[in-house]
DNA sequence: ATCATAGATTGATATACATCGATATGTAGA
DNA sequence: TCTACATATCGATGTATATCAATCTATGAT
């Protein structure tokens, strides 16, 4: 609240920023670091996580027009199949997909995340 | 465009799946994989892997109220200087903020990029 | 029950990335 | 020009993650 560095100091002296600029950051700050905000924050990594993979998004885009089992997933990517299986498990994790088991085959459909409208703007 | 593996054979045999489904997605597969598609990915990776970090989440979201320079941030979150500089060189490089040297000081301001918004739905 | 097979998991290896001390760069004031 | 200083860059280190061969698990067919 209180210890603020020379550098700062000085932005205050020269009237570059307010003071209260200053303190409605750590104010912020300290609740971006709150344990509540914190899980929040490993959500979101985990979501942007999963889509900042080109393969990742290959697979979602993939997936748009209709759920796929694994194996048409490696063959259309050409990609080996535990590779596949790996990436389909990050994207379950951050629940970009869900998973349904038919017989022997597991089909992975998409959810409705926003994320995934932002992934098509974007491609 | 032909060879398909035996998995994909049965999937198609057992009517799980029409031959259409898998050509579909083969052609799907192929303009994914084009140079130009790549570069979308590959800027689009550079985004979502720039957000997908919980330090640069916090910078993002202490940038929201207004434009920061560096020592204010590194105060703000307690983290030392060249950490913050990277961070934001980061952000610089996928569009998310840019950079403003006044004097001595670089100010960073966001940009208007649609993953901010998804950014502030999600925390 | 046994076998074949779709997919998950494991484990090894390589690569990428975060962190941060040390140092370089550039700018302002004296 | 000299000094102080805000920030960028470098370099070393640790950690996370992608990839994929080998193996395990579970399911359906015979």
């Amino acid at each position: 609240m209180s210890e603020q560095n020379s550098s700062i100091r000085r932005l205050i002296q020269l009237n570059i920023c307010q003071p209260s600029d200053i303190s409605e950051a750590k104010a912020e700050a300290e609740r971006l670091a709150a344990p509540e905000f914190v899980a929040k924050l490993r959500q979101a990594e985990r979501l942007f996580g999963a889509v900042g993979d080109a393969n990742r998004m290959k697979i979602l885009l993939l997936l748009s027009k209709k759920e796929k089992c694994v194996c048409e997933l490696e063959s259309a990517l050409g990609m080996p199949q535990p590779t596949v299986s790996h990436h389909l498990g990050v994207l379950e994790q951050a629940n970009l997909v869900k998973r349904s088991k038919r017989g022997r085959w597991a089909f992975y459909a998409l959810t409705d995340s926003p994320v995934l409208d932002l992934l098509r703007r974007l491609t």
